[in-house]
DNA sequence: TTTAAAATAATAGTATTACTATCATAAATA
DNA sequence: TATTTATGATAGTAATACTATTATTTTAAA
């Protein structure tokens, strides 16, 4: 599977579109590597800077701090998501399916090599994991979401949510399921990792004891 | 209800106990509102000991670094959680009513005037759901973790979760169900506040809301 | 092809943050 | 009363989070 993902994020994520120079890029790819190698509270544009072998001066002109450069990163995760989903899902018929395949998007790794970016994968996902929530726990969410910066993460929780509603027509909460089972993809990720004690985990690996906890969930609660 | 809620918190979170002393009360009562006020990214040692009346070398005699500070608002937190559960489940007999109250601590706002400090309940309760994950969102994880400083996390996951299994002793993630429950209880209000369309939030407020959402979700999962 | 516009590099500078250190003084305790 | 302990006052440092200026290179338009 080979395409060409075109990602398009709000203006006011970015002040230069990054995707449009050799720089832009190497800036957002770095950053994942750096992000990872760091946590963001660590991460610097100067660090960054170096990184690349530029100047602190050129990153500003992609994007105003590193917060917005992170939501950038995650939104590129969001519109990902919302995009296999619709991929991995447009031969499917049975909703249970869908909603099986759906986790197993959310809580497995992102296929190397894909959506033609060279990002390394696994870092993004760990990045998503540990920083994602980071993006919106600030104290100008109102003024930055009038911008409709988090629309990305509102489309695909409406997305998850409309095949909840359609599996169960008469569920109250299909949204919160779906904003629940997101930020419980990587929370339950994140504490089968570092704070077991905060989860179930028996044996294998995290991602299939998330999935393995979340479809028990979501199934008992929609049916 | 007045009691003197005892609270002891790692050594590790702290380098001078902050209750042994009028100037540790003020250091973190005065940092409750000031987190509140600018939230955790803007909240400075600096700044707190302008509002305390105090200098920023007193504030580091307390705690290492604000990370630190917050992790002691937030282990309180825990505690009197913990505490709470016990004190409102002594006279409960049945599991389901347990499972019912437990969600309406978790989502409604600490009482005022308890626990005999005089922290601000509203304040706490907003950085509780804004500023929690913070504290174990971090590189350094697992060095901190093994200074057993989410102890009282864990043991409020530990508590709940065995709640559950007293209701249902098959279900087999009663630890994953806890701790998804405890970050949902947060994270729904959060969304019902600032990014409404993350949720199903119909009328009234968001402590209601929750709830009712919570319910649903524990009793669908655990019946 | 030249010319103008835009992007980047190189460098400097500033206010704030996140600390550490020193010393004097005040308060508590032995 | 002596002495430990806590606090205040002050200073200092390296790093962060930017902004600004000018020179140089690259790209695009005339």
């Amino acid at each position: 599977m080979d395409f060409k993902l075109s990602f398009s994020v709000n203006e006011a994520v970015f002040l230069r579109n990054p995707e449009s120079s050799e720089l832009g890029k190497k800036i957002v790819k770095q950053s994942i590597d750096l992000i990872f190698e760091l946590g963001f509270e660590a991460f610097t544009f100067k660090k960054l800077a170096l990184e690349v072998g530029t100047t602190e001066a050129s990153v500003y002109r992609y994007f105003v701090n590193k917060h917005r450069l992170l939501l950038y990163i995650i939104s590129w995760y969001w519109f990902y998501m919302d995009f296999m989903i619709d991929f991995q899902l447009q031969n499917l018929a049975d909703n249970k399916q869908k909603i099986k395949t759906i986790i197993q998007i959310l809580t497995h790794q992102l296929p190397e090599s894909s959506g033609s970016l060279d990002y390394n994968k696994r870092f993004l996902n760990q990045i998503v994991i540990s920083e994602s929530s980071k993006v919106y726990l600030i104290k100008d969410v109102e003024t930055i979401n009038k911008k409709e910066v988090f629309k990305p993460y509102k489309d695909l929780c409406a997305k998850i949510a409309a095949v909840f509603s359609s599996y169960n027509k008469k569920y109250a909460y299909p949204k919160s399921l779906s904003s629940t089972m997101i930020e419980a993809a990587h929370h339950q990720q994140y504490f089968s990792q570092h704070l077991p004690r905060l989860t179930d985990l028996s044996a294998k690996n995290k991602h299939d004891f998330t999935s393995r906890f979340l479809e028990d969930l979501v199934f008992s609660v929609l049916d």
